[in-house]
DNA sequence: TATTGTTATACTCTATAACTATA
DNA sequence: TATAGTTATAGAGTATAACAATA
C-alpha cells in the first residue's frame, strides 16, 4: 500500500522537526492539537463543542455572570460569546434571565437540564484525559498542569502587545 | 473609566474557571494562544507567519523533502502546504526544483536568502520565548519541554479516531 | 490505478464594525 | 457619552473534493 521500493527516501523522519523542537511554542501547538480532534469527538454525542462545554463549566462555577464577563473569562469577543450562548439556551443547558438594576444585561443560567449535562461532560472529558495521557503518571500530570498554568501567567505577563 | 459604583460583582473572578483548570486540555489552550500571537507579533517584521515559519525550519533540516512528505511532518493538508510553498517561494525564500526521479514532485530548497532568514527567524523566536517564559527557569522550561512531548506522544497513541 | 501537486470550495473560530436599547 | 448585547461581515487556518500530469 505504501511499499514503492522505498524511492529515496531524501529525509531521515526523526530529524525533520528538529529545529521547531526547541521551541516551547512548538511543542505546546503540537501537544495542544493531538488532544483537541480527540476532545471534539468526545463532546459531540453530548451535543457540546470545546466552545459550548468551556461557557457551561464557567456560567455552572459562577451563576448570574453576564455575558461581557464571560467574553474576559474565555478570552473572546462579546460577538462570539452571543454564538456560544444561543448554541447553549437552545440545548436548554443555559438561560439568559433578565437582571433588574441593569435591563441591557443578562444574567446566565445553567438549568436543571444544563447541570445534568454539564456532571456528563465533565465526567466524559475527565475520563479522556486520563485514557489519553496515560502515560504519565499522577506526579506528572501535576507537573504539567503547574507548569502549563505558570508558563502562561508569565506569557501574559511578559506580553509585548497589549496589556503589558 | 470603569468605576461604576461596583453595581454588583457577582462573581468573583478567581473561581470563574475553577470548573476549567482540573483540565489538561484547557491549561494547554490557555497557555498556547497566550503565546499565539506574540509569536505572530515577533515574526511579522520578519515577512513570516507561524505557518510559514514551521515550513521554513522543517525545509532547512530536510532540503530536498516533497510537499507531501512537508505536509506529514507538519500535520496539514498537501492543499494547505501549496499556500505555504507558495508564500515562501515568493518571499524568495524557498525553491521548489524538479525531481529527476519523479516528475510530479518537486524537492524543496531553502535559498541562501531562505538560510539568512532562518537564522534571523530563530534568534528571534528564541528570544521572544527567553522573555515570555522569564518566570521559569532552564530547569523548569526542560521539564515542560519533555511534558509536552510525552503527552502529545501519549495522545497520539491512546487516539480514538483515526490512528490508534 | 495510485500519487503529486494544484485549484476551488466550504467550514470553524474569531475579529471588526455598526447598530439598538439601555445606562 | 458609554456600555450590553446583537448582527453582519471578513479573515485565518484548515478540510474536502475534483482535476491534470505522471507513476
Amino acid at each position: 500500500m505504501k511499499e514503492k521500493a522505498a524511492p529515496e527516501k531524501a529525509v531521515p523522519p526523526k530529524q525533520t522537526d528538529m529545529l521547531l523542537r526547541q521551541f516551547i511554542g512548538y511543542n505546546m501547538k503540537r501537544a495542544y492539537l493531538q488532544i483537541q480532534d480527540d476532545m471534539a469527538e468526545t463532546l459531540e454525542p453530548l451535543g457540546l463543542r470545546i466552545g459550548t462545554f468551556s461557557a457551561l463549566a464557567v456560567i455552572m462555577a459562577s451563576p448570574g455572570i453576564s455575558q461581557t464577563q464571560l467574553s474576559e473569562v474565555l478570552n473572546i469577543k462579546r460577538s462570539g460569546v452571543v454564538v456560544v450562548v444561543d448554541d447553549l439556551e437552545r440545548a436548554g443547558a443555559v438561560q439568559r434571565t433578565p437582571v433588574q438594576t441593569d435591563r441591557r444585561a443578562y444574567a446566565l443560567q445553567v438549568t436543571p437540564a444544563g447541570k445534568a449535562l454539564w456532571a456528563r461532560a465533565e465526567q466524559a472529558v475527565q475520563a479522556h484525559e486520563a485514557a489519553l495521557f496515560a502515560d504519565l503518571d499522577a506526579d506528572e500530570r501535576r507537573a504539567l498542569q503547574d507548569l502549563l498554568v505558570r508558563a502562561a501567567r508569565s506569557g501574559a505577563k511578559h506580553r509585548k502587545g497589549t496589556d503589558g
